[in-house]
DNA sequence: CATGAATGAGTCTTCATTCAT
DNA sequence: AATGAATGAAGACTCATTCAT
């Protein structure tokens, strides 16, 4: 029934962005983004299953497309520490580049109940295991210590970038945010490479 | 107006937490409330304003307590190392004995809308002074490397334990929280400590 | 039950009048005028039945005395035509001497439901009856025409008189009221006249 | 977004007439006018914007209807006299006609509160104006004396009508109103015409 | 007599979703 | 495929009144 693309299914993601980013979650009605996407009402409902689907492909999109470009930047990357760091600072500037996307992702979207997020998890699923995978890597190839729980060092690392982010949208971007990817990547890095690993680093 | 103590204060502040934990944010009707708090649906207006005072009132009442018993824990902690692990673990063990606190604070408090957020931030701020103060202090004695940005490492610190604790929440408190504080704690100390003070913290 | 007289009853009536006139029919509540008079809400159902009653026994109260007021100056007047006037003036004085009472007779009270209003109306036909009775005396002493309707003329000067006063109240008493009763007096008088009497009184 | 016509605007109003005539102000729900008319609940706030905007329409268009009617009627009116005995018999006819309308503008919504009143009066500003107008125009043409206050005859002669009118709802329309006009007009005239005139006229 | 904390019935309005055209 | 008018369920809050003290 819903058909997962189109151009006006493109249209509607890009206008639930926009209205939601001008309005706030809770005052962004189905009749509004459909406005805003330049379609009636009822044709949101050709394209979607309905509006906990716009938020959820919404998030989808956009996320496979942020996790995309960051494993398309971490290819050139040659060591482990390149890495992360890669990861840290497409993390950031693709976000300091879409005001809007960052405060729907980081704020609103965070507004929705229970289930939404629940999918939404889903979704951040494949950003979570390339972090798996490149601390896994790091431990394999003797870069990282080996006592890591590389689980609860990925919700680190990912809680750390999250709050950064999350803190410098409450704050209205008032200040960039790219640069702090170079304090969080040392930071980082300094909990995780093994203790011989230390002195190279500095 | 509204009288903020008292016990049937309390009593609707707890059945909140209880009807939230058990419904979710957007099902827990200001009637439910009432009668799981044994009180009449008026009874609540002559304890908190509106709905948005009863969820403002629950966190700032039950982080209060929380801020403060982690206070109370830290004073008996000698060195700084002891304070930031007395931190960590106390936050964890709080949460963890408290499931229904944990569901609401980590999950659906952040249902709310924005003007409830901000106020939760107005009261979280007095943890996250307190975490600055502890970095303040470490930098300070020299046991912190001098050069940490105070404001991006709390927000490390903080979502970083913020996000362990949601991960749990999520995984329906499936595994004990409490032990991750050691690890959180090892690896945070490994960010924070001064270049000369890492072989002594080995 | 309900006890009509003591000094509460009368402070009761006052602070309700104070406070309809302050806060208008729809809010003014019990609460507001038990505080208003000085006691607490539970004591006013010592003296009223209910929240109607102290609107109906404020009206009785007050138009009561302004019944008898008019009378007793009624009682000095000589001709017909004076107690006309007379009761023209002394209605028009009364209401701008008490700029409260007026509003809250004029334009609150009328707010209420129609129970309320039917009571109200009872309450009138005592002033009513009275400008009944000096119709009937000038049919009788050959003053008026004797083809005069009674009732619709009593219709006619009641309706005059009260959109004259109602007028006045919404435009927030900012011309006195009193001097407009002489040409009021004046018109209904020329209506008023049996044939042969109008060159007299001219 | 509320559409002041189409043939449910129309269904709307009516039912509102209905509903409020039959249940009185207090009791008339939206809910129950919906259920009158036809439609959903929701249907209404297409239609009007809130409760409020259903009666002042209902008002609005029901008056503005009655002013036209009476505007019309006076046309064929070839004396000043004789339009304002058509004002008069035409304002009674249609209030005669229609119970309900009656009703509802003479007793029900004036216990609605001060800003549905004050719309109220704006509309009534219209038919206030005509009579303005006619008083005016006999002025000019001698026929009524030049000595009357517009303003004051205007809420004479309203006041009159308008307290004949609520006096016969009241009665419960058990007495023909329309031949009340007669004594009405005979009895207003008396007062309005000028000195040399009166005799013409009788 | 007096208090005032507690009660609980009652209603307008929003907005996601449908479906006849 | 697209429209947009119509639907109708759902919930926070007020305030007159009571009654234990």
């Amino acid at each position: 029934m819903a058909k997962k693309r189109g151009q006006k299914y493109e249209k509607i993601i890009n206008a639930a962005v926009k209205v939601i980013a001008e309005n706030g979650y809770h005052h962004s009605q189905v009749s509004k983004i459909a406005k805003e996407a330049g379609v009636a009402d009822g044709t949101i409902y050709l394209y979607f299953k309905n509006k906990e689907d716009i938020l959820i492909s919404l998030f989808e999109e956009k996320m496979g497309f942020f996790v995309d470009y960051i494993k398309e930047k971490m290819e050139s990357a040659q060591t482990i520490e390149e890495k992360v760091k890669t990861m840290i600072s497409s993390h950031l500037e693709q976000l300091e580049k879409d005001h809007d996307l960052a405060l729907v992702t980081q704020l609103e979207l965070r507004q929705s109940n229970i289930s939404i997020r629940m999918k939404v998890n889903e979704v951040l699923k494949g950003y979570l295991s390339l972090i798996d995978s490149v601390i896994e890597e790091g431990k394999e190839s003797g870069t990282f210590d080996q006592a890591i729980d590389t689980r609860m060092m990925r919700q680190v690392i990912f809680g750390s970038i999250d709050e950064v982010v999350t803190n410098w949208v409450m704050k209205e971007h008032r200040y960039p945010l790219a640069p702090l990817g170079d304090s969080l990547h040392a930071f980082l890095m300094k909990g995780l490479l093994a203790p011989g690993k230390k002195e190279e680093y500095s």
